[in-house]
DNA sequence: CTCGTATATCGACAGACGTCAATATTCTTG
DNA sequence: CAAGAATATTGACGTCTGTCGATATACGAG
Protein backbone atom coordinates (compact mmCIF):
# COMPACT_ATOMS: atom_id res chain seq x y z
CA UNK A 1 0.00 0.00 0.00
CA UNK A 2 1.71 3.13 -1.11
CA UNK A 3 -1.05 6.06 -0.24
CA UNK A 4 0.54 9.31 0.76
CA UNK A 5 4.07 9.95 1.77
CA UNK A 6 5.46 9.90 4.95
CA UNK A 7 8.28 7.17 3.65
CA UNK A 8 10.65 6.38 6.09
CA UNK A 9 12.21 9.47 6.39
CA UNK A 10 15.29 8.39 6.99
CA UNK A 11 16.20 8.49 3.19
CA UNK A 12 18.52 10.45 1.89
CA UNK A 13 16.37 11.60 -0.75
CA UNK A 14 12.80 12.11 0.81
CA UNK A 15 10.41 13.82 -1.88
CA UNK A 16 10.41 17.25 -1.49
CA UNK A 17 6.46 16.95 -2.65
CA UNK A 18 4.16 18.51 0.15
CA UNK A 19 3.52 15.86 2.14
CA UNK A 20 0.30 15.38 3.53
CA UNK A 21 -1.04 14.29 7.15
CA UNK A 22 0.13 10.65 7.36
CA UNK A 23 -2.08 7.79 6.23
CA UNK A 24 -2.58 6.50 9.79
CA UNK A 25 -4.34 9.85 11.21
CA UNK A 26 -6.40 10.13 8.26
CA UNK A 27 -7.86 6.79 8.34
CA UNK A 28 -8.38 7.99 12.00
CA UNK A 29 -10.55 10.56 11.27
CA UNK A 30 -11.93 9.25 8.41
CA UNK A 31 -13.12 5.99 10.62
CA UNK A 32 -14.87 8.62 12.96
CA UNK A 33 -16.47 10.31 10.28
CA UNK A 34 -17.92 7.32 8.76
CA UNK A 35 -19.30 6.40 12.57
CA UNK A 36 -21.29 9.55 11.50
CA UNK A 37 -22.02 8.39 8.14
CA UNK A 38 -25.41 6.55 8.76
CA UNK A 39 -28.96 8.14 9.40
CA UNK A 40 -30.11 5.56 11.61
CA UNK A 41 -26.61 6.52 13.72
CA UNK A 42 -27.61 10.01 13.41
CA UNK A 43 -31.05 9.98 14.73
CA UNK A 44 -29.62 7.48 17.51
CA UNK A 45 -27.48 10.63 18.49
CA UNK A 46 -30.37 12.83 18.86
CA UNK A 47 -32.45 10.69 20.17
CA UNK A 48 -29.75 10.38 23.05
CA UNK A 49 -29.08 14.29 23.25
CA UNK A 50 -32.86 14.34 23.71
CA UNK A 51 -33.30 11.96 26.17
CA UNK A 52 -33.73 12.42 29.64
CA UNK A 53 -30.79 12.89 31.55
CA UNK A 54 -29.32 13.34 27.83
CA UNK A 55 -29.01 9.10 28.38
CA UNK A 56 -31.38 6.52 26.48
CA UNK A 57 -31.40 3.02 26.87
CA UNK A 58 -31.85 0.49 24.01
CA UNK A 59 -35.64 -0.85 24.82
CA UNK A 60 -36.40 3.13 24.07
CA UNK A 61 -34.49 3.41 20.60
CA UNK A 62 -35.08 0.36 18.81
CA UNK A 63 -39.38 2.05 18.28
CA UNK A 64 -38.45 5.15 17.10
CA UNK A 65 -35.94 4.16 14.45
CA UNK A 66 -38.25 1.23 13.54
CA UNK A 67 -35.34 -1.00 13.70
CA UNK A 68 -34.85 -4.37 15.49
CA UNK A 69 -33.11 -4.45 18.68
CA UNK A 70 -30.09 -6.10 17.40
CA UNK A 71 -29.91 -3.51 14.40
CA UNK A 72 -29.76 -0.99 17.17
CA UNK A 73 -27.27 -2.74 19.17
CA UNK A 74 -24.71 -2.79 16.40
CA UNK A 75 -24.93 0.84 15.52
CA UNK A 76 -24.63 1.72 19.04
CA UNK A 77 -21.71 -0.17 19.62
CA UNK A 78 -19.73 1.61 16.09
CA UNK A 79 -20.80 5.04 17.30
CA UNK A 80 -19.18 3.98 20.93
CA UNK A 81 -16.19 2.43 19.61
CA UNK A 82 -16.05 5.75 17.63
CA UNK A 83 -15.96 7.32 20.78
CA UNK A 84 -19.21 9.44 20.59
CA UNK A 85 -21.12 7.62 22.97
CA UNK A 86 -20.46 6.37 26.74
CA UNK A 87 -22.47 3.12 27.80
CA UNK A 88 -23.55 2.47 31.29
CA UNK A 89 -24.94 -0.67 32.53
CA UNK A 90 -27.59 -0.31 35.26
CA UNK A 91 -29.08 -3.48 36.17
CA UNK A 92 -30.46 -4.90 33.24
CA UNK A 93 -30.54 -1.89 31.00
CA UNK A 94 -27.49 -0.31 29.14
CA UNK A 95 -27.56 3.56 29.11
CA UNK A 96 -25.90 5.01 26.24
CA UNK A 97 -25.14 9.37 27.04
CA UNK A 98 -22.58 11.14 24.58
CA UNK A 99 -19.27 11.79 25.03
CA UNK A 100 -18.66 15.93 25.46
CA UNK A 101 -15.93 16.96 22.85
CA UNK A 102 -16.39 13.95 20.36
CA UNK A 103 -17.57 16.47 17.75
CA UNK A 104 -15.65 19.39 18.01
CA UNK A 105 -12.98 17.55 18.74
CA UNK A 106 -13.02 15.68 15.39
CA UNK A 107 -13.93 18.77 13.19
CA UNK A 108 -11.69 20.93 14.71
CA UNK A 109 -9.01 18.07 14.35
CA UNK A 110 -9.29 17.65 11.05
CA UNK A 111 -9.03 21.63 10.75
CA UNK A 112 -5.92 21.47 11.95
CA UNK A 113 -4.36 18.00 10.92
CA UNK A 114 -5.60 19.06 7.01
CA UNK A 115 -4.05 22.54 6.93
CA UNK A 116 -7.94 23.42 6.58
CA UNK A 117 -7.69 25.92 9.18
CA UNK A 118 -6.16 28.43 7.40
CA UNK A 119 -8.59 27.94 4.59
CA UNK A 120 -10.98 28.74 6.95
CA UNK A 121 -9.46 31.56 8.94
CA UNK A 122 -9.37 33.31 4.96
CA UNK A 123 -12.76 32.09 4.47
CA UNK A 124 -13.95 33.49 8.29
CA UNK A 125 -13.63 37.17 6.66
CA UNK A 126 -16.64 36.68 4.77
CA UNK A 127 -19.00 34.73 6.97
CA UNK A 128 -17.29 35.65 10.15
CA UNK A 129 -18.96 35.37 14.01
CA UNK A 130 -22.16 33.40 12.02
CA UNK A 131 -21.99 30.58 13.92
CA UNK A 132 -19.83 29.23 16.46
CA UNK A 133 -19.46 25.84 15.42
CA UNK A 134 -20.80 23.74 18.28
CA UNK B 1 -35.85 23.78 23.49
CA UNK B 2 -36.14 20.09 22.75
CA UNK B 3 -35.83 21.22 19.17
CA UNK B 4 -35.63 18.64 16.64
CA UNK B 5 -39.94 18.12 16.45
CA UNK B 6 -40.60 20.15 13.88
CA UNK B 7 -43.97 18.14 13.16
CA UNK B 8 -46.25 20.20 10.38
CA UNK B 9 -47.58 21.58 13.79
CA UNK B 10 -50.62 22.15 12.16
CA UNK B 11 -51.68 18.89 12.98
CA UNK B 12 -54.19 18.27 15.36
CA UNK B 13 -53.03 15.03 16.87
CA UNK B 14 -49.57 15.51 16.40
CA UNK B 15 -47.92 12.29 17.99
CA UNK B 16 -46.84 12.87 21.66
CA UNK B 17 -43.81 10.10 21.28
CA UNK B 18 -40.72 12.09 21.22
CA UNK B 19 -39.84 12.52 17.29
CA UNK B 20 -36.24 13.31 16.64
CA UNK B 21 -35.20 15.41 13.83
CA UNK B 22 -36.94 14.38 10.49
CA UNK B 23 -35.53 11.75 8.85
CA UNK B 24 -34.50 13.54 5.56
CA UNK B 25 -32.78 15.62 7.66
CA UNK B 26 -30.84 12.87 9.14
CA UNK B 27 -29.85 11.39 5.90
CA UNK B 28 -28.83 14.64 4.53
CA UNK B 29 -25.96 14.63 7.30
CA UNK B 30 -25.64 11.39 7.21
CA UNK B 31 -24.94 11.18 3.77
CA UNK B 32 -22.47 14.70 4.25
CA UNK B 33 -19.83 12.77 7.22
CA UNK B 34 -20.71 9.83 4.76
CA UNK B 35 -18.58 11.53 2.60
CA UNK B 36 -15.54 12.33 4.51
CA UNK B 37 -15.66 8.48 5.88
CA UNK B 38 -13.00 7.50 3.88
CA UNK B 39 -9.10 7.86 4.10
CA UNK B 40 -8.32 8.70 0.84
CA UNK B 41 -11.08 11.90 0.69
CA UNK B 42 -9.77 12.91 3.67
CA UNK B 43 -6.02 12.92 2.30
CA UNK B 44 -7.91 14.52 -0.63
CA UNK B 45 -9.10 17.53 1.14
CA UNK B 46 -5.57 17.78 2.89
CA UNK B 47 -3.91 17.68 -0.47
CA UNK B 48 -6.22 20.43 -2.08
CA UNK B 49 -5.95 23.03 1.00
CA UNK B 50 -2.12 22.47 1.16
CA UNK B 51 -1.75 22.93 -2.59
CA UNK B 52 -0.89 26.47 -4.14
CA UNK B 53 -3.56 28.50 -4.06
CA UNK B 54 -5.30 26.14 -1.49
CA UNK B 55 -6.01 24.71 -4.86
CA UNK B 56 -5.20 21.18 -6.93
CA UNK B 57 -6.11 19.36 -10.39
CA UNK B 58 -6.55 16.15 -10.75
CA UNK B 59 -3.54 15.03 -11.92
CA UNK B 60 -1.21 16.69 -9.14
CA UNK B 61 -3.17 13.88 -6.65
CA UNK B 62 -3.38 10.53 -8.41
CA UNK B 63 0.15 10.28 -7.39
CA UNK B 64 0.63 10.79 -3.66
CA UNK B 65 -2.54 8.78 -3.35
CA UNK B 66 -1.27 5.70 -5.33
CA UNK B 67 -4.53 5.68 -6.47
CA UNK B 68 -5.65 5.52 -10.39
CA UNK B 69 -6.87 8.98 -11.93
CA UNK B 70 -10.70 7.61 -12.48
CA UNK B 71 -10.77 6.91 -8.75
CA UNK B 72 -9.59 10.00 -7.80
CA UNK B 73 -12.19 11.70 -10.18
CA UNK B 74 -14.26 9.38 -8.28
CA UNK B 75 -13.64 10.25 -4.92
CA UNK B 76 -13.26 14.16 -5.94
CA UNK B 77 -16.67 13.98 -7.63
CA UNK B 78 -18.47 12.19 -3.97
CA UNK B 79 -16.72 15.13 -1.76
CA UNK B 80 -18.05 17.77 -4.62
CA UNK B 81 -21.49 16.50 -4.71
CA UNK B 82 -21.65 16.41 -1.01
CA UNK B 83 -20.73 20.06 -0.97
CA UNK B 84 -17.09 20.12 0.34
CA UNK B 85 -15.63 20.67 -3.07
CA UNK B 86 -15.88 23.18 -6.50
CA UNK B 87 -14.87 22.25 -9.16
CA UNK B 88 -13.22 24.81 -11.72
CA UNK B 89 -12.12 23.65 -15.02
CA UNK B 90 -8.99 25.70 -16.50
CA UNK B 91 -8.30 24.67 -20.09
CA UNK B 92 -7.70 20.66 -20.38
CA UNK B 93 -7.19 20.85 -16.03
CA UNK B 94 -9.73 20.62 -13.36
CA UNK B 95 -9.24 22.43 -10.51
CA UNK B 96 -10.82 21.43 -7.09
CA UNK B 97 -10.95 23.54 -4.03
CA UNK B 98 -12.41 23.82 -0.34
CA UNK B 99 -15.77 25.22 -0.03
CA UNK B 100 -14.88 27.50 2.77
CA UNK B 101 -17.96 27.17 5.18
CA UNK B 102 -18.85 23.42 4.57
CA UNK B 103 -17.18 21.55 7.32
CA UNK B 104 -18.24 23.95 9.80
CA UNK B 105 -21.19 24.22 9.03
CA UNK B 106 -21.89 20.25 8.99
CA UNK B 107 -20.73 20.42 12.49
CA UNK B 108 -22.86 22.91 13.56
CA UNK B 109 -25.77 21.84 12.07
CA UNK B 110 -25.58 18.25 13.88
CA UNK B 111 -25.37 20.37 17.32
CA UNK B 112 -28.06 22.19 16.03
CA UNK B 113 -30.82 20.18 14.81
CA UNK B 114 -29.98 16.67 17.22
CA UNK B 115 -30.11 18.89 20.39
CA UNK B 116 -26.50 17.92 20.95
CA UNK B 117 -26.02 22.06 21.57
CA UNK B 118 -26.97 21.67 24.17
CA UNK B 119 -24.96 19.18 25.50
CA UNK B 120 -21.57 20.79 24.90
CA UNK B 121 -22.51 23.94 26.82
CA UNK B 122 -22.65 21.83 29.55
CA UNK B 123 -19.63 19.99 28.74
CA UNK B 124 -17.87 23.33 27.58
CA UNK B 125 -18.00 24.34 31.08
CA UNK B 126 -14.99 21.15 31.85
CA UNK B 127 -13.11 22.26 28.65
CA UNK B 128 -13.79 25.63 27.70
CA UNK B 129 -11.84 27.83 25.49
CA UNK B 130 -9.65 24.84 24.30
CA UNK B 131 -9.98 24.68 20.74
CA UNK B 132 -12.55 26.88 19.03
CA UNK B 133 -13.68 23.84 17.20
CA UNK B 134 -12.61 25.44 13.73
C1' DC C 1 -31.72 -21.85 41.60
C1' DT C 2 -34.93 -20.88 37.93
C1' DC C 3 -37.48 -17.81 35.04
C1' DG C 4 -38.22 -13.71 32.42
C1' DT C 5 -36.34 -9.49 30.60
C1' DA C 6 -32.86 -6.56 28.38
C1' DT C 7 -28.93 -6.52 25.72
C1' DA C 8 -25.05 -8.37 22.99
C1' DT C 9 -23.22 -11.55 19.63
C1' DC C 10 -23.43 -14.69 15.62
C1' DG C 11 -24.55 -16.20 10.87
C1' DA C 12 -26.52 -15.06 6.70
C1' DC C 13 -27.83 -12.21 2.90
C1' DA C 14 -28.90 -8.24 -0.23
C1' DG C 15 -27.15 -3.95 -1.43
C1' DA C 16 -23.63 -0.37 -1.37
C1' DC C 17 -18.74 0.95 -1.83
C1' DG C 18 -13.84 1.34 -3.50
C1' DT C 19 -11.03 0.08 -7.05
C1' DC C 20 -9.39 -0.69 -11.63
C1' DA C 21 -9.21 -1.17 -16.95
C1' DA C 22 -11.33 0.50 -20.90
C1' DT C 23 -13.67 4.05 -23.14
C1' DA C 24 -15.81 8.60 -23.89
C1' DT C 25 -15.50 13.55 -23.53
C1' DT C 26 -13.35 17.98 -23.63
C1' DC C 27 -9.83 21.05 -24.63
C1' DT C 28 -5.28 22.74 -26.57
C1' DT C 29 -2.16 22.65 -30.26
C1' DG C 30 -0.32 22.03 -34.81
C1' DC D 1 -9.63 19.19 -38.88
C1' DA D 2 -6.35 15.79 -36.61
C1' DA D 3 -3.56 14.44 -32.72
C1' DG D 4 -2.53 14.36 -28.11
C1' DA D 5 -3.38 15.24 -23.20
C1' DA D 6 -6.35 15.70 -18.98
C1' DT D 7 -10.41 14.39 -17.02
C1' DA D 8 -14.97 12.02 -16.61
C1' DT D 9 -17.80 8.01 -17.29
C1' DT D 10 -18.87 3.08 -17.70
C1' DG D 11 -18.70 -1.79 -16.52
C1' DA D 12 -16.98 -5.26 -13.71
C1' DC D 13 -15.38 -7.33 -9.46
C1' DG D 14 -14.21 -8.22 -4.63
C1' DT D 15 -15.10 -6.39 -0.16
C1' DC D 16 -17.58 -3.99 3.30
C1' DT D 17 -22.06 -2.60 5.47
C1' DG D 18 -26.81 -2.59 7.23
C1' DT D 19 -30.30 -5.56 8.33
C1' DC D 20 -32.59 -9.45 10.24
C1' DG D 21 -33.53 -13.98 12.83
C1' DA D 22 -31.62 -16.97 16.11
C1' DT D 23 -28.91 -17.52 19.99
C1' DA D 24 -25.94 -16.36 23.95
C1' DT D 25 -25.08 -13.57 28.01
C1' DA D 26 -26.12 -10.75 32.12
C1' DC D 27 -29.18 -9.40 35.56
C1' DG D 28 -33.36 -8.89 38.72
C1' DA D 29 -37.46 -11.23 40.68
C1' DG D 30 -39.54 -14.86 42.90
Amino acid sequence: MSTLIHESAAECCTTPTSSTLDPERAADLAARFKALGDPNRIALLSLIAAGENAEACVCDMTEPLGLGQPTVSHHLRILTDAGFLTREKRGTWAYYSIVPGALESLCSELCADSGLGSMLQASRTVKDAQEPCC
